[in-house]
DNA sequence: ATGTCCACTAGGAGTGGA
């Protein structure tokens, strides 16, 4: 069983990227972040061609959130309570079947712009309404997972330049304290249980040539429970994803892959 | 670090967001 996160930066503009990807790497399930589209306006159609199911929470212009799968899928819930004027950034759904299903969460966290602006002590209350939300579930028992964009660095090792970058927007000493938070639930970062020291990253800015210059961040993760943990075999950030295809364009973030046994 | 890309409004190019 194969699960993954990725931020596609709007759905309209990646489809075709996508459908590229999905034919590729096989994924049995998907969290999606940005699509930048309303529910009604989803493709689902083209979906279900390549055998995926596709569940929304979606809005015009900005954030919207959808989980692909090609197992069964059941939709629980979509948006944190709560928090719902910041945005479409929640959807949740069980996935798979029988000792193999998972409780699936994808997440596209809030940015924060920049310590001046309001957003920021915004992004650190919407951080404390989803530890409070997802502790009433997150159990070491059952096979949990909460991934997608979190838009935070959680060490230095994140991070191509720390000495930089050390107390700004995605790397304050209170955005990683709610990162914890969120793992003290009972979570592991799954690509950081299988590459203790690896530097690697998930997202490179558009400009400048970040992708060639290795000026990357990793603030895309999936996190398990032990349960999930137990199940792991591999991680792999997908940065092969991140390069044009065909002359199509990549997101500015690659996809993050795990692969689970099944029950 | 500011060299790009995306969506919106508009009916061509500027704006806001990341």
């Amino acid at each position: 069983m194969q699960i993954a996160t990725w931020n596609i930066n709007g759905l309209r503009a990646r489809m075709d990227y996508i459908k590229l990807w999905l034919e590729e790497r096989q994924p049995d399930v998907v969290g999606l972040q940005e699509l930048k589209m309303e529910d009604g306006k989803v493709p689902l159609a083209e979906f279900e061609a390549l055998g995926y199911r596709c569940v929304t929470h979606g809005q015009k212009s900005w954030n919207g959130v959808a989980i692909l799968s090609r197992l069964p899928i059941e939709h629980l819930e979509s948006g944190l309570p709560g928090q719902e004027e910041f945005g479409s950034r929640l959807i949740r759904a069980r996935v798979g079947e029988g000792d193999a299903a998972v409780d699936f969460t994808t997440l596209y966290c809030p940015n924060g712009k920049n310590l001046e602006h309001g957003d920021y002590g915004r992004k650190l209350t919407w951080f404390d309404s989803l530890r409070e939300w997802a502790a009433s579930f997150v159990a070491k028992d059952q096979s949990v997972v909460l991934c997608g964009d979190f838009n935070i660095v959680p060490t230095s090792l994140d991070t191509w330049d720390e000495s930089s970058h050390a107390g700004g927007i995605f790397h304050t000493d209170e955005e990683r304290a709610r990162m914890s938070a969120i793992i003290d639930l009972g979570l592991t970062d799954l690509y950081r249980e299988r590459e203790p020291d690896t530097q690697a990253f998930s997202w490179w800015d558009y400009r400048g040539g970040s992708f060639h210059r290795k000026h990357g961040l990793r603030i895309d993760f999936l996190l398990g429970t032990p349960a999930v943990v137990k199940r792991l075999r591999k991680v792999e950030i997908d940065r092969d994803f991140r390069k044009k295809k065909d002359g199509l364009t990549a997101s500015d973030h690659a996809p993050v892959i795990a692969h689970l046994d099944v029950g």
